[in-house]
DNA sequence: CTTGACCCTGTACCTTGGTAGAGGGTGTAG
DNA sequence: CTACACCCTCTACCAAGGTACAGGGTCAAG
Protein backbone atom coordinates (compact mmCIF):
# COMPACT_ATOMS: atom_id res chain seq x y z
CA UNK A 1 0.00 0.00 0.00
CA UNK A 2 2.24 2.65 1.18
CA UNK A 3 6.25 1.35 0.28
CA UNK A 4 6.18 0.20 -3.79
CA UNK A 5 3.06 1.27 -5.42
CA UNK A 6 0.97 -1.62 -6.79
CA UNK A 7 2.19 -1.49 -10.38
CA UNK A 8 5.01 -3.70 -11.22
CA UNK A 9 7.56 -5.58 -13.70
CA UNK A 10 7.74 -9.64 -13.56
CA UNK A 11 10.80 -9.25 -11.80
CA UNK A 12 9.22 -7.52 -8.68
CA UNK A 13 6.09 -9.80 -9.40
CA UNK A 14 8.23 -12.81 -9.03
CA UNK A 15 10.13 -11.53 -5.70
CA UNK A 16 7.27 -10.83 -4.15
CA UNK A 17 5.51 -13.96 -5.13
CA UNK A 18 8.76 -15.80 -4.02
CA UNK A 19 8.68 -17.48 -7.86
CA UNK A 20 10.90 -17.18 -10.73
CA UNK A 21 10.26 -15.31 -13.81
CA UNK A 22 9.49 -18.04 -15.79
CA UNK A 23 7.18 -19.38 -13.80
CA UNK A 24 5.34 -16.13 -13.95
CA UNK A 25 4.99 -16.33 -17.66
CA UNK A 26 4.24 -20.16 -17.02
CA UNK A 27 1.85 -19.40 -15.57
CA UNK A 28 0.58 -16.74 -18.37
CA UNK A 29 1.03 -19.56 -20.76
CA UNK A 30 -1.43 -21.45 -18.28
CA UNK A 31 -3.99 -18.39 -18.39
CA UNK A 32 -3.80 -18.34 -14.54
CA UNK A 33 -2.14 -15.26 -14.22
CA UNK A 34 -2.81 -12.53 -16.63
CA UNK A 35 -0.56 -9.13 -16.70
CA UNK A 36 -2.73 -6.20 -15.38
CA UNK A 37 -1.51 -4.32 -18.54
CA UNK A 38 1.64 -4.27 -20.61
CA UNK A 39 3.53 -0.89 -21.63
CA UNK A 40 3.88 0.02 -25.57
CA UNK A 41 7.09 -2.30 -25.42
CA UNK A 42 5.52 -4.88 -24.13
CA UNK A 43 6.81 -5.28 -21.09
CA UNK A 44 4.12 -7.18 -18.35
CA UNK A 45 3.00 -4.93 -15.94
CA UNK A 46 1.05 -5.95 -12.44
CA UNK A 47 -1.07 -4.58 -10.10
CA UNK A 48 -1.43 -5.94 -6.37
CA UNK A 49 -4.46 -8.30 -7.53
CA UNK A 50 -1.94 -9.96 -9.41
CA UNK A 51 0.08 -10.39 -6.42
CA UNK A 52 -2.88 -11.87 -4.75
CA UNK A 53 -3.92 -14.03 -7.75
CA UNK A 54 0.12 -15.81 -7.45
CA UNK A 55 -0.33 -15.81 -3.95
CA UNK A 56 -3.38 -17.70 -4.20
CA UNK A 57 -1.53 -20.51 -7.03
CA UNK A 58 1.12 -20.75 -4.27
CA UNK A 59 -0.74 -21.20 -1.69
CA UNK A 60 -3.15 -23.66 -2.95
CA UNK A 61 0.00 -25.29 -4.69
CA UNK A 62 0.93 -25.90 -1.44
CA UNK A 63 -2.68 -27.78 -0.55
CA UNK A 64 -1.91 -30.13 -3.52
CA UNK A 65 -4.13 -28.87 -5.71
CA UNK A 66 -2.99 -29.24 -9.43
CA UNK A 67 -2.58 -26.05 -11.50
CA UNK A 68 -5.68 -27.37 -13.42
CA UNK A 69 -7.62 -27.67 -10.45
CA UNK A 70 -6.45 -23.82 -9.31
CA UNK A 71 -7.54 -22.36 -12.56
CA UNK A 72 -11.50 -23.91 -12.02
CA UNK A 73 -10.73 -22.05 -8.24
CA UNK A 74 -10.03 -19.51 -9.79
CA UNK A 75 -12.84 -19.15 -11.75
CA UNK A 76 -15.29 -19.52 -9.18
CA UNK A 77 -13.25 -16.98 -7.61
CA UNK A 78 -13.95 -14.60 -10.11
CA UNK A 79 -17.98 -15.58 -10.46
CA UNK A 80 -18.48 -14.31 -6.42
CA UNK A 81 -21.51 -14.99 -4.02
CA UNK A 82 -22.99 -17.93 -3.07
CA UNK A 83 -20.38 -20.27 -4.88
CA UNK A 84 -18.08 -20.80 -1.11
CA UNK A 85 -19.83 -24.62 -1.04
CA UNK A 86 -18.41 -25.20 -4.32
CA UNK A 87 -15.09 -23.76 -3.39
CA UNK A 88 -15.80 -26.41 -0.06
CA UNK A 89 -16.53 -29.10 -2.21
CA UNK A 90 -13.98 -28.90 -4.23
CA UNK A 91 -11.36 -29.22 -0.80
CA UNK A 92 -13.75 -31.49 0.22
CA UNK A 93 -12.78 -33.58 -2.96
CA UNK A 94 -9.28 -33.01 -2.24
CA UNK A 95 -9.50 -34.44 1.12
CA UNK A 96 -10.85 -37.21 -0.45
CA UNK A 97 -7.51 -37.67 -2.34
CA UNK A 98 -5.17 -36.82 0.03
CA UNK A 99 -7.15 -39.51 2.59
CA UNK A 100 -6.71 -41.98 -0.31
CA UNK A 101 -3.45 -41.26 -0.99
CA UNK A 102 -2.89 -41.72 3.03
CA UNK A 103 -4.11 -44.90 3.53
CA UNK A 104 -2.58 -46.54 0.15
CA UNK A 105 0.63 -45.13 1.93
CA UNK A 106 0.11 -46.63 5.37
CA UNK A 107 -0.43 -50.08 3.56
CA UNK A 108 2.66 -49.87 1.92
CA UNK A 109 4.34 -48.71 4.79
CA UNK A 110 3.00 -51.75 6.75
CA UNK A 111 4.33 -53.93 3.66
CA UNK A 112 7.95 -52.38 3.96
CA UNK A 113 7.70 -52.90 7.91
CA UNK A 114 6.63 -56.60 7.68
CA UNK A 115 9.97 -57.02 4.95
CA UNK A 116 11.91 -55.12 7.11
CA UNK A 117 11.10 -57.42 10.10
CA UNK A 118 11.22 -60.66 8.29
CA UNK A 119 15.13 -60.04 7.95
CA UNK A 120 15.57 -58.54 11.61
CA UNK A 121 14.22 -62.29 13.00
CA UNK A 122 17.87 -63.05 12.26
CA UNK A 123 17.04 -65.94 9.63
CA UNK A 124 20.42 -66.62 7.77
CA UNK A 125 20.50 -64.17 4.59
CA UNK A 126 21.54 -66.26 2.30
CA UNK A 127 17.98 -66.59 0.45
CA UNK A 128 16.74 -63.13 1.05
CA UNK A 129 13.20 -63.38 2.09
CA UNK A 130 12.65 -59.70 0.84
CA UNK A 131 14.20 -60.39 -2.89
CA UNK A 132 12.14 -63.63 -2.61
CA UNK A 133 8.91 -61.91 -1.81
CA UNK A 134 9.37 -59.69 -4.78
CA UNK A 135 9.13 -62.60 -7.18
CA UNK A 136 6.03 -63.92 -6.21
CA UNK A 137 3.33 -63.32 -9.11
CA UNK A 138 1.52 -60.56 -6.77
CA UNK A 139 2.47 -58.76 -3.78
CA UNK A 140 -0.06 -59.49 -0.99
CA UNK A 141 -1.98 -56.21 0.56
CA UNK A 142 -2.97 -54.80 -2.62
CA UNK A 143 -5.35 -52.34 -1.11
CA UNK A 144 -4.77 -49.87 -3.24
CA UNK A 145 -7.75 -47.46 -3.13
CA UNK A 146 -6.45 -45.70 -6.16
CA UNK A 147 -7.06 -41.95 -4.46
CA UNK A 148 -6.21 -40.51 -7.75
CA UNK A 149 -6.04 -40.46 -11.73
CA UNK A 150 -5.09 -43.47 -13.13
CA UNK A 151 -2.68 -43.54 -16.02
CA UNK A 152 -4.73 -43.67 -18.98
CA UNK A 153 -8.07 -44.01 -18.26
CA UNK A 154 -7.72 -47.51 -19.40
CA UNK A 155 -8.05 -49.11 -16.19
CA UNK A 156 -6.53 -52.32 -16.71
CA UNK A 157 -4.57 -53.93 -19.26
CA UNK A 158 -6.63 -56.92 -20.32
CA UNK A 159 -9.22 -55.30 -22.51
CA UNK A 160 -10.17 -55.57 -26.14
CA UNK A 161 -8.85 -51.60 -26.80
CA UNK A 162 -5.56 -52.16 -27.65
CA UNK A 163 -4.52 -50.59 -30.60
CA UNK A 164 -2.12 -52.01 -33.11
CA UNK A 165 0.40 -53.67 -30.90
CA UNK A 166 0.15 -56.07 -27.70
CA UNK A 167 -1.53 -59.13 -27.27
CA UNK A 168 -1.20 -62.16 -28.62
CA UNK A 169 -4.29 -63.84 -30.02
CA UNK A 170 -5.42 -67.31 -29.52
CA UNK A 171 -1.88 -69.59 -29.30
CA UNK A 172 -2.44 -70.58 -25.64
CA UNK A 173 -1.36 -74.10 -26.18
CA UNK A 174 0.53 -73.45 -29.16
CA UNK B 1 6.01 -76.59 -16.43
CA UNK B 2 3.45 -78.55 -18.62
CA UNK B 3 1.16 -75.76 -19.68
CA UNK B 4 3.09 -73.75 -22.22
CA UNK B 5 7.10 -73.91 -21.63
CA UNK B 6 9.24 -71.22 -20.47
CA UNK B 7 9.98 -69.60 -23.39
CA UNK B 8 7.81 -66.89 -24.29
CA UNK B 9 7.77 -63.96 -26.93
CA UNK B 10 7.75 -60.57 -25.88
CA UNK B 11 3.48 -60.81 -26.38
CA UNK B 12 3.65 -63.93 -24.00
CA UNK B 13 5.93 -62.17 -21.48
CA UNK B 14 4.18 -58.76 -20.95
CA UNK B 15 0.69 -60.70 -20.83
CA UNK B 16 1.84 -63.13 -18.38
CA UNK B 17 3.60 -60.22 -16.25
CA UNK B 18 0.22 -57.85 -17.24
CA UNK B 19 2.40 -55.13 -18.93
CA UNK B 20 1.89 -53.79 -22.61
CA UNK B 21 4.44 -55.28 -25.02
CA UNK B 22 6.37 -51.67 -25.41
CA UNK B 23 6.79 -51.54 -21.28
CA UNK B 24 9.07 -54.61 -21.92
CA UNK B 25 10.68 -53.02 -23.96
CA UNK B 26 11.16 -49.85 -22.37
CA UNK B 27 12.36 -51.88 -19.18
CA UNK B 28 14.95 -53.18 -21.93
CA UNK B 29 16.02 -50.00 -23.08
CA UNK B 30 16.20 -48.72 -19.29
CA UNK B 31 18.51 -52.25 -18.55
CA UNK B 32 16.28 -53.79 -16.30
CA UNK B 33 14.77 -56.49 -18.23
CA UNK B 34 17.01 -58.34 -21.34
CA UNK B 35 15.89 -60.69 -23.15
CA UNK B 36 17.14 -64.23 -22.43
CA UNK B 37 17.59 -65.24 -26.43
CA UNK B 38 16.62 -63.62 -30.13
CA UNK B 39 15.79 -65.65 -32.89
CA UNK B 40 17.81 -64.79 -36.15
CA UNK B 41 14.52 -62.56 -36.67
CA UNK B 42 15.49 -60.60 -34.39
CA UNK B 43 12.32 -61.61 -32.40
CA UNK B 44 12.98 -61.73 -28.70
CA UNK B 45 12.90 -64.77 -26.49
CA UNK B 46 12.46 -64.51 -22.42
CA UNK B 47 12.64 -67.86 -20.25
CA UNK B 48 11.11 -68.03 -16.60
CA UNK B 49 13.77 -66.02 -15.08
CA UNK B 50 12.39 -63.57 -17.29
CA UNK B 51 9.08 -63.03 -15.65
CA UNK B 52 9.99 -63.53 -12.25
CA UNK B 53 12.27 -60.76 -12.87
CA UNK B 54 9.54 -58.94 -14.51
CA UNK B 55 7.56 -59.22 -11.35
CA UNK B 56 10.21 -58.51 -9.32
CA UNK B 57 9.83 -55.00 -10.92
CA UNK B 58 6.50 -54.88 -10.80
CA UNK B 59 6.06 -55.58 -6.98
CA UNK B 60 8.95 -53.16 -6.10
CA UNK B 61 7.42 -50.59 -7.83
CA UNK B 62 3.43 -51.32 -6.41
CA UNK B 63 5.98 -50.76 -3.19
CA UNK B 64 7.08 -47.34 -3.90
CA UNK B 65 10.59 -48.00 -5.57
CA UNK B 66 11.67 -46.17 -8.63
CA UNK B 67 12.95 -47.90 -11.57
CA UNK B 68 16.06 -46.39 -10.94
CA UNK B 69 15.83 -48.13 -7.40
CA UNK B 70 15.06 -51.37 -8.42
CA UNK B 71 17.89 -51.27 -10.82
CA UNK B 72 20.26 -51.39 -7.74
CA UNK B 73 18.05 -53.80 -5.69
CA UNK B 74 18.49 -56.45 -9.01
CA UNK B 75 22.03 -55.89 -9.01
CA UNK B 76 21.96 -56.38 -5.27
CA UNK B 77 20.51 -59.37 -6.40
CA UNK B 78 22.68 -60.55 -9.05
CA UNK B 79 25.63 -60.55 -6.55
CA UNK B 80 24.17 -63.40 -4.11
CA UNK B 81 24.75 -63.49 -0.23
CA UNK B 82 24.88 -61.68 2.49
CA UNK B 83 24.06 -58.75 0.34
CA UNK B 84 20.91 -59.15 2.07
CA UNK B 85 21.18 -56.17 4.63
CA UNK B 86 21.36 -53.87 1.84
CA UNK B 87 18.25 -54.88 1.04
CA UNK B 88 17.12 -54.34 4.34
CA UNK B 89 18.70 -50.92 4.34
CA UNK B 90 17.42 -49.75 0.80
CA UNK B 91 13.36 -51.00 2.43
CA UNK B 92 14.58 -49.40 5.67
CA UNK B 93 15.55 -45.86 3.58
CA UNK B 94 12.06 -46.47 1.56
CA UNK B 95 9.70 -46.62 4.34
CA UNK B 96 11.80 -43.63 5.89
CA UNK B 97 10.66 -41.58 3.14
CA UNK B 98 6.97 -42.90 2.60
CA UNK B 99 6.69 -42.18 6.24
CA UNK B 100 7.23 -39.06 5.73
CA UNK B 101 4.88 -38.23 3.31
CA UNK B 102 2.06 -39.50 5.04
CA UNK B 103 3.74 -37.20 7.42
CA UNK B 104 3.21 -34.50 5.42
CA UNK B 105 0.08 -35.33 3.55
CA UNK B 106 -1.48 -35.56 7.02
CA UNK B 107 -0.33 -31.90 7.87
CA UNK B 108 -2.42 -31.31 4.26
CA UNK B 109 -5.22 -33.18 5.59
CA UNK B 110 -6.08 -31.14 8.95
CA UNK B 111 -4.97 -27.53 6.86
CA UNK B 112 -8.11 -28.78 4.32
CA UNK B 113 -10.21 -29.99 7.47
CA UNK B 114 -10.11 -27.05 9.14
CA UNK B 115 -10.69 -24.77 6.01
CA UNK B 116 -13.89 -27.62 5.41
CA UNK B 117 -14.87 -26.41 8.60
CA UNK B 118 -14.48 -22.78 8.64
CA UNK B 119 -17.35 -23.20 6.01
CA UNK B 120 -19.25 -25.16 7.76
CA UNK B 121 -19.48 -23.27 10.53
CA UNK B 122 -22.56 -21.17 8.49
CA UNK B 123 -20.92 -18.43 8.01
CA UNK B 124 -22.77 -15.51 5.56
CA UNK B 125 -20.75 -17.63 2.61
CA UNK B 126 -20.30 -14.22 0.88
CA UNK B 127 -16.89 -13.67 1.47
CA UNK B 128 -15.76 -17.45 1.55
CA UNK B 129 -13.33 -18.08 4.56
CA UNK B 130 -11.09 -20.59 1.74
CA UNK B 131 -10.48 -18.65 -0.65
CA UNK B 132 -9.39 -15.45 1.75
CA UNK B 133 -7.11 -17.38 2.77
CA UNK B 134 -5.77 -18.88 0.03
CA UNK B 135 -4.70 -14.77 -0.66
CA UNK B 136 -2.50 -14.67 2.44
CA UNK B 137 1.20 -14.02 1.57
CA UNK B 138 2.00 -17.74 3.41
CA UNK B 139 0.03 -20.43 4.18
CA UNK B 140 -0.03 -21.42 8.01
CA UNK B 141 1.46 -24.86 8.82
CA UNK B 142 4.36 -24.79 6.68
CA UNK B 143 5.35 -28.32 8.21
CA UNK B 144 6.58 -30.25 5.12
CA UNK B 145 9.21 -32.63 5.73
CA UNK B 146 10.56 -33.06 2.65
CA UNK B 147 10.60 -36.35 2.45
CA UNK B 148 11.84 -37.04 -0.85
CA UNK B 149 13.43 -35.09 -3.55
CA UNK B 150 13.63 -31.25 -4.24
CA UNK B 151 12.70 -30.19 -8.08
CA UNK B 152 15.71 -28.93 -8.14
CA UNK B 153 18.18 -28.87 -5.41
CA UNK B 154 18.47 -25.25 -5.49
CA UNK B 155 16.30 -25.27 -2.42
CA UNK B 156 14.74 -21.82 -1.69
CA UNK B 157 14.62 -19.36 -4.37
CA UNK B 158 16.46 -16.57 -2.95
CA UNK B 159 19.65 -17.25 -3.44
CA UNK B 160 22.35 -16.09 -5.67
CA UNK B 161 22.58 -18.44 -8.33
CA UNK B 162 19.99 -16.99 -10.80
CA UNK B 163 21.24 -17.59 -14.38
CA UNK B 164 20.61 -14.77 -16.28
CA UNK B 165 16.89 -13.99 -15.81
CA UNK B 166 14.93 -14.12 -12.35
CA UNK B 167 15.91 -11.20 -10.27
CA UNK B 168 15.86 -7.67 -10.00
CA UNK B 169 18.99 -5.73 -8.84
CA UNK B 170 18.64 -2.56 -6.38
CA UNK B 171 15.75 -0.69 -6.95
CA UNK B 172 13.46 -1.31 -3.91
CA UNK B 173 12.48 2.19 -3.50
CA UNK B 174 12.71 3.73 -7.33
C1' DC C 1 1.64 -67.48 -51.85
C1' DT C 2 -1.48 -64.90 -49.08
C1' DT C 3 -3.23 -63.43 -44.86
C1' DG C 4 -3.09 -61.77 -40.47
C1' DA C 5 -1.33 -61.64 -36.06
C1' DC C 6 2.71 -60.73 -34.23
C1' DC C 7 7.35 -58.83 -34.07
C1' DC C 8 11.25 -55.36 -35.21
C1' DT C 9 13.56 -50.45 -34.90
C1' DG C 10 13.27 -45.73 -34.29
C1' DT C 11 11.20 -41.73 -33.01
C1' DA C 12 7.81 -38.76 -31.15
C1' DC C 13 4.46 -37.83 -27.77
C1' DC C 14 2.10 -37.69 -23.09
C1' DT C 15 1.76 -35.62 -18.16
C1' DT C 16 3.09 -31.86 -14.57
C1' DG C 17 5.43 -27.93 -13.27
C1' DG C 18 8.50 -25.70 -14.39
C1' DT C 19 13.98 -24.33 -16.23
C1' DA C 20 17.34 -22.94 -19.54
C1' DG C 21 19.01 -20.71 -23.39
C1' DA C 22 19.15 -18.14 -27.88
C1' DG C 23 18.67 -13.96 -29.93
C1' DG C 24 17.21 -9.58 -29.53
C1' DG C 25 14.70 -5.16 -27.58
C1' DT C 26 13.98 -1.57 -23.65
C1' DG C 27 14.60 1.59 -19.62
C1' DT C 28 17.41 4.52 -17.41
C1' DA C 29 21.59 6.17 -15.14
C1' DG C 30 25.82 8.36 -16.04
C1' DC D 1 25.75 7.57 -26.38
C1' DT D 2 27.13 3.69 -23.66
C1' DA D 3 26.30 0.21 -20.33
C1' DC D 4 23.83 -2.84 -18.03
C1' DA D 5 20.14 -4.81 -15.84
C1' DC D 6 16.01 -6.09 -17.16
C1' DC D 7 12.51 -7.37 -20.42
C1' DC D 8 10.58 -9.77 -24.80
C1' DT D 9 9.37 -14.25 -27.68
C1' DC D 10 10.23 -18.81 -28.97
C1' DT D 11 11.92 -23.17 -28.48
C1' DA D 12 13.95 -26.94 -26.20
C1' DC D 13 14.79 -29.59 -22.14
C1' DC D 14 14.26 -31.99 -17.31
C1' DA D 15 12.21 -36.09 -14.45
C1' DA D 16 9.44 -40.66 -14.68
C1' DG D 17 7.25 -44.07 -16.74
C1' DG D 18 5.60 -45.14 -20.10
C1' DT D 19 2.36 -44.93 -24.84
C1' DA D 20 1.80 -44.46 -29.81
C1' DC D 21 2.85 -44.44 -34.41
C1' DA D 22 5.38 -45.11 -38.82
C1' DG D 23 7.29 -48.23 -41.77
C1' DG D 24 8.65 -52.57 -42.37
C1' DG D 25 9.85 -57.81 -41.42
C1' DT D 26 8.42 -62.67 -39.69
C1' DC D 27 5.82 -66.80 -38.36
C1' DA D 28 2.34 -70.09 -39.05
C1' DA D 29 -1.89 -71.47 -41.01
C1' DG D 30 -4.55 -72.25 -45.07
Amino acid sequence: MGEAGPIRTIGQLAEAGGVGVQTVRYYERRRLLLPTSRLPSGYRLYGAEALQRLRFIRNAQALGFTLREIEGLLNLRVSSAARCDEVQQAAQAKLVTVEAKIRDLEALARVLRTFIRSCRAGRPTEHCPILASLESPTLESNSKSNGGKSKKSNGGRGGKGRAKENQRRHKSGG
